[in-house]
This record gives C-alpha cells, structure tokens and sequence, in this order.
DNA sequence: TTAAACTTTCAAAAAGTTTTGAAAGTTTAA
DNA sequence: TTAAACTTTCAAAACTTTTTGAAAGTTTAA
C-alpha cells in the first residue's frame, strides 16, 4: 500500500470508530489527519484536505481543543493558526478518558444517588427490583468512577505497570 | 421521590447515557424497563410503557437479544412472548464489553495491522510520523484488546479481586 | 485610523438515524 | 384445513445531528 493511500485509510478509520463511539465523525477525522501530520496545520489546509467547510473545521478544531486533544501554535511573523496534536497515545487516551468520566459518568451518578435514595415496601417486587438494580448500578458505576480517578492520577501506578506492560 | 417516578427517571437517564455511547436511545430504555421489571413483559406491555411503536418494540428487543443483555421466555399455555433482561450488572457490564470488542475493536486492530505493514523511508518526516502514530496506536489497542479478553474470561481472577473488590 | 487577513457565528440545508404502522408472514389449536 | 393470535418486515415519515457558507466580528500592521 500507497503511504497517501494509508493516510486516507487511517483518517476513514479513525472517524468510523470515533462515530461508533459516540464522537461525531469529522472530529475524529481532523484529529486523525493531526496526528499523521510531521508539521502544524492551519485550518485552511485541513478543510481543503478532508473537503469540509469553513465553519464545520472552526468547531471541530475548537471542539477538539476542549477536548485537550490539540493545540494551537503561532508561528513568528504569521498571522494564521497552526493546530498540531499531542501526539502520545498514552496522553490522548488519558484525556478522552477524563472528559468521558467528567460530562458523562458523573451526571449519571448523581441521577443513581438520587435514585437510590427512593424508599419502598422492601417485599413489593417492583420497589424490590427496582432497588437492587438502582444499587447494583451505582456501585458499579461509583467504582469505574474511583478506579478511573486512581488510573488518571496516578502516573505510573503498579496497576499500569501490570495492565499495559507490554505497551509502555 | 415516589417509585413511578423514579422509575421514569431511570429510564430517561439510561436512554440518554446510551445514546452518548453510540448505544440507541430506545435500545436502552427497553433495558432499563426490564431491568426494573421483576416479571418479564410481552411486547405489548413494552410499547404501551414507552410509547413506541410495534416495529420498534421488535426491532429494539431483537437487537438486545443480539447484544445477549435479554432472553425470550415462554409461559406454558400461552401463545406470547415474555422478554425479561439478566439482572446481574457484571454480566451485562461484561457483555457489552464482549460485543464492542467484536464488532469494533478487532475490525480496527485488522485495518491497524495493515496499515502498519506500508514501509517507506525513515528519514522522510511525512512517513515516521504516520508510521509512529499507527504503530503506537496499534500496540494500544492490541492491548486493550488482550486486557479485554483476559479480564473477559477469567470469572474471577486477581484482576477483579483487585480492581473491583470494593464492588463484588 | 484603515483595510487586509484571518476567525467566529448561526440559520438554513443536507445528511444520517430512528420510528412508524400497515401489510405480510408465521405458528398454533381446534 | 382454518382462523385467530401473534411476530416480522420495510418503505416512508419524523426526528436528530452535522455541515454549509455567507455575514459579522476581530486582530494586526502600516
């Protein structure tokens, strides 16, 4: 295979996982194409690159800088924006689970606690059923939020030395 | 809170979660019905609680047997079907990991492989940098993919023990 | 100042996804 | 067989999300 023809495959594959998961499509892609790119790239050439409009690069790329997953750089005597991407797996994995855990998990914990709160007749089946599933998810939901918050602060924890040591 | 409305706002609250991790909106709630339900319900009783229609009702419990997050059951003498979900938060948390892993991670990892074998010359900036990032992103998700499939076939071993021993 | 170079906004359009519901198909009991 | 009871299908409609592009806004150098 053809190295731009492999750019165009990983910039295609990278947006269709990113779209599965719930991260639109075109986000996923510029964040593809930053991270193939040796140079900063200004958002005129990425919106000729992948072909999408003017507008639709503005926020993707100051989307994906909420995400922490790009940055912008100025060069001396230019008045354009260069956007370059933090190209560390390790970081980007790190900073997508951070922001999943805070505009997703957390909102849902606060719906389960409140929830759980709810009083019943512990033998009418429906509070019951209703109850131990309530529960049951929060605790499990509360632990995927602590055992993230370990992993995410700590940096080389004897659980990632043990997890990915293959990896680092 | 009172129990009909709680039930309502679990509901709502799991649809919209799903819905933010690439799972459909009405997918989600029919599980969340039947995760609270004690008894299992025809098609009918689901379309009439969420107002959705008979197509959907089918399509949607069609696919959450697919995903293996509920069974059908018969009751002896009658001629409908009962739908009822696994109560048990570790399976389902298990399950959904099983499937995403088939049906999204060994695709990408497929493409991953290939894209790491395009060879070119090292000194030429536009190549290391495709090439580093595919590699590493590759070596990232074999990985998860391995940790998956470990922690997804030991029932209990010293992974879960440590990870999730506040939970079991 | 001014105007050129660039960035941001947002309403409307396009694209994509989900839902509907009526019709077709299937199963079962008699 | 038949027909009632139930399930499945799928094209069209409704809804949701994304994208466009032109206009407005901002910054900078002279």
């Amino acid at each position: 295979m053809e190295l731009e023809e492999a750019k165009r495959k990983f910039i295609e594959s990278w947006g269709k996982l990113g779209s599965e998961w719930g991260i639109n499509r075109t986000m996923a892609q510029v964040h593809a194409l930053l991270l193939i790119s040796p140079d900063p790239l200004t958002t005129e050439e990425i919106m000729e690159t992948l072909s999408i409009s003017r507008g639709n690069a503005n926020m993707t790329l100051r989307d994906l800088i909420g995400w922490g997953l790009i940055e912008k750089q100025h060069k001396p005597g230019e008045r354009k924006e260069y956007f370059f991407a933090d190209k560390d797996v390790w970081n980007i994995a790190k900073q997508v689970a951070k922001e999943r855990r805070k505009r997703e998990l957390e909102p849902v914990i606060k719906v389960l606690d409140e929830l759980s709160k709810v009083t019943g007749d512990a033998s009418d089946p429906e509070f019951s059923t209703f109850n131990k599933s309530v529960t049951d998810i929060n605790k499990l939901a509360k632990n995927v939020d602590k055992t993230l918050e370990t992993m995410l602060g700590a940096e080389e924890s004897w659980f990632w030395g043990g997890i990915f040591k293959l990896f680092k």
